[in-house]
RNA sequence: GUGCGAUUAGCUCAGUGGUAGAGCGCUUCGUUGACAUCGAAGAGGCCAUAAGUUCGAUCCUUAUAUCGCACACCA
């Protein structure tokens, strides 16, 4: 050890050991109370009247563990809390969990029936929900333990759970505001039912499986129609064809034929509409309304009959006469036979592929079905309250479906990257209204009470003999309040006043349907707010081969495990650099390795200057050399182009510049050049330099900082506090010049 | 079917109307003085194809091909 290396702490001479260094540091910042902007203002480092910036944490799933989605989503947002907050901003940063209440729900159901091998029937409404209750208390912890582990710079005393006391009393009371205002109603509409789970799920929340199925074409009377699900035509009673279609030109709408059918003879009943394509087969089919949304709205328009063919746990009931009782799965070989036997079938193309709808969260086949339900409806005409949305006035009549085009077409919520404004505006195009009820146990329960066939909407019981609706309320529902939810909503808070509408919201783009679009609704009419100015949507984490990451896959790589190797930071900086907006990101364990690699050049780097600066006062500002100019002004360009990069949502050009900067520029040759300096008679030109080093190492630690908050705290923790400006790094102010 | 995106070094990807960049990998050389978790030097690309606009295209326009994604349809 020389004489130089004996100034400078202990901890320098070994190389960078994240693992102890992050623990110490998060729980340093947690009991400065900087991570609250209230105790930032009440310790004088942000002004009370600053500008606020805010985003609320899309709140990871309470049963689940943190995977490599979680952490980018977390890095990401971090490094925007980071940066603004240095910038002095009141930044606030809202952590939550979600109950995600089908999916919770589905895994303990689950669990209780491989134990005790018991269906929720058997235990109970009661039983159920303390089971439940149990597991997300003891998940919920994990959760936030693994949060915290990524630096992540949330206000945990404002923590909120999506099924707490606060944010039941929003649901209810967006509930109820919207029945009043007749937004929502309750009809019997056709819905996507699953026979497994015993509910309905959203058309969202559906997602289509390629099968094969075989495609069979049955004589029907003088027509050929085509199906892969015999099992439903029972009912069939009503053939459609083309308005425009000259074969079947012959036939009259509402004309009557008979046909032998299944069971026997039927009356059929011609129907002409343009929902059949003519191009599609032979141009004609049968119709089941219960059973189909498509054949259900052609139902609707022509005031058809609708038949229930199969009940709720997928048997078919009476209908069908010999084969009332079967479960749909075993019905469709037996009635093949029987229609072969009775000559009524033309052909069959076995090798047909099949879309089948499945619901993605418990994985069961989807059965449309008509059932009465609580919808929201987009298309109805309201007249709109106090508004803060551009575009939209007060005591305009506007839709939901209105108010979310407009929030983005007249930019009150800016999209990054843009192309997704698109993919927006054409989602809302198809909607339809949307299915809030569920039949599940776990999740808000909603304020509607039955008697005798009336209907009220309220909190509590409105008296004797009255009985509360059993079904929950849709996972989205709940979280589409969720920007207002988390800041007190529906009371008038502080925090409401001063952090609503939020900064930015920060999701993956793959629920920009599910959750962003939704948000847009529920803040839009319920207090006349966009919820967030921004919304930047970043990819999905693949594997480095490009394949999403899953546990059959193998391919999985878990952040925690990457922390405990490499260290957060270059954890962190590994889902940033490369990550362009809306792009999906190739990631490798060699990634990670190469900025832990980093974070030791930045170790040594600091050392280095420290080791070297360490008799220096700084009490006075030095006179620069032309060189020693230079210095400085690449140094300023660096940091205006990172902060210029970070303000466009390119974390990821800001990421790489400030690394290429510290690396190639400062390390590379400021450093070198700088030796001979250091090292020689003149002493102006050597303080001179001693200060320009100093103020590139203060300055690239604080635009590292966002990026790497870990090191730079531990390497600042060291600093004499001659040089620094803060004596914590986090709260530091961001440079400029 | 409709829409969107991608196609650039061996790999993963940036980028720009003036004949190209990064990281990793590769080759050669270099360690007592911040760092071998390093430094220096280097090899490697008709920027998918075709036509057009332009003084000039990897970049703009239009087709084509291949791959990926979303939505819709599937009687």
């Amino acid at each position: 050890m020389n004489e130089k290396n004996s100034q400078i702490p202990a901890l320098f001479l070994s190389p960078y050991d994240p693992a102890e260094h992050e623990d110490k540091i998060y729980a340093m910042w947690e009991k400065s109370g900087y991570f609250n902007p209230d105790k930032c203002i009440e310790a004088g480092v942000t002004h009370a009247d600053a500008e606020p910036f805010t985003i609320v944490l899309p709140p990871p799933n309470v049963t689940g563990t943190l995977h490599m989605g979680h952490a980018s989503m977390l890095a990401t947002e971090d490094i925007l809390m980071r940066y603004n907050r240095m910038k002095g901003k009141k930044a606030l940063w809202i952590p939550g969990t979600d109950s995600a209440a089908l999916a919770t729900q589905s895994k303990v159901e689950g669990i209780l029936y491989k134990k005790e091998k018991k269906r929720r029937d058997e235990i109970g409404r009661e039983a159920l929900m303390e089971r439940i209750e149990e597991f997300v208390e003891d998940s919920k912890k994990t959760i936030i333990n693994q949060t915290k582990k990524m630096g992540s710079s949330l206000d945990w005393d404002r923590y909120a759970f999506t099924m707490d006391d606060t944010r039941y009393k929003a649901v209810t009371e967006a509930f109820i505001r919207m029945y009043n205002d007749g937004l929502i109603y309750r009809g019997a509409r056709s819905v996507n039912w699953d026979p497994a789970m015993q509910t309905t799920v959203s058309d969202d929340e559906v997602v289509y499986e390629e099968t094969n199925s075989p495609f069979y074409y049955f004589k029907y009377g003088p027509f050929t129609i085509g199906t892969v699900r015999p099992e439903t035509k029972f009912g069939d009673k009503y053939v459609v064809m083309h308005p425009d279609d000259d074969r079947y030109k012959e036939y009259e709408h509402g004309q009557q034929i008979e046909v032998e059918w299944i069971n026997g003879p039927i009356t059929a009943t011609i129907i002409k509409d343009d929902a059949a394509d003519p191009e599609i087969g032979t141009g004609v089919m049968t119709i089941t309304p219960w059973h189909s949304t498509i054949d259900f709205e052609i139902a609707e328009r022509h005031g058809l009959d609708k038949e229930q063919i199969i009940n709720e746990k997928g048997c078919l009931l009476p209908i069908a006469g010999e084969f009332a009782g079967m479960h749909i799965k075993k019905a469709r070989s037996a009635i093949v036979e029987k229609m072969q036997a009775k000559g009524l079938i033309e052909r069959i193309e076995e090798d047909n592929i099949n879309k089948v709808a499945t619901n993605e969260r418990g994985g069961g086949m989807i059965e449309p079905q008509i059932k009465e339900q609580w919808f929201i409806d987009v298309n109805k005409e309201f007249v709109m309250g106090p508004s803060a949305i551009p575009g939209v006035n007060e005591g305009e009549t506007v839709t939901l479906k209105t108010l979310m085009q407009k929030a983005v077409s007249d930019s009150g919520v800016t999209i990054y990257p843009d192309r997704f404004e698109r993919v927006y505006y054409n989602w809302i195009n198809n909607l339809h209204d949307w299915c809030i009820s569920r039949q599940i146990w776990y999740g808000h329960r909603i304020p509607a009470w039955f008697k005798d066939g009336a209907i009220k909407v309220q909190i509590d019981s409105p008296g004797e003999g009255w009985t509360q609706d059993p079904d929950t309320l849709d996972t989205w529902f709940s979280s589409g309040l969720w920007t207002m939810s988390t800041l007190g909503w529906p009371e008038n808070t502080d925090d409401f006043r001063t952090y609503h509408p939020t900064s930015v919201l920060e999701t993956g783009y793959d629920i920009l349907f599910f959750w962003v679009a939704r948000m847009i609704l529920m803040s839009t009419y319920l207090v006349g707010q966009i919820p967030f100015k921004n919304v930047y949507l970043h990819g999905l984490v693949r594997d480095e081969k490009g394949k999403k990451m899953s546990k059959s896959l193998g391919n999985i790589i878990d952040p925690l495990e990457m922390i405990g190797k490499y260290g957060a930071d270059a954890t962190r900086l590994s889902l940033v650099v490369g990550a362009a907006p809306g792009n999906d990101m190739p990631l490798s364990e060699d990634k990670i390795k190469a900025y832990k690699k980093f974070a030791n050049k930045l170790w040594n780097i600091s050392r280095f200057v420290l080791t070297n600066v360490a008799d220096a006062d700084f009490e006075q500002v030095p006179e620069l050399s032309t060189e020693d100019t230079k210095i400085i002004k690449n140094l300023h360009q660096a940091i205006d182009e990172v902060s210029a990069n970070i303000d466009k949502f390119n974390l990821y050009l800001g990421a790489e510049k400030i690394y290429h900067y510290v690396w190639h520029e400062l390390a590379d040759i400021v450093l070198e050049e700088s030796k001979e300096v250091l090292n020689g008679d003149d002493e102006k030109a050597k303080y001179a330099r001693q200060y320009v080093l100093k103020e590139c190492l203060v300055s690239s630690l604080k635009v590292l900082h966002p990026f790497m908050p870990f090191i730079t705290e531990t390497i600042w923790q060291e600093l004499p506090d001659n040089v620094r400006d803060r004596e914590i790094l986090m709260v530091a102010k961001w440079p400029s010049h």
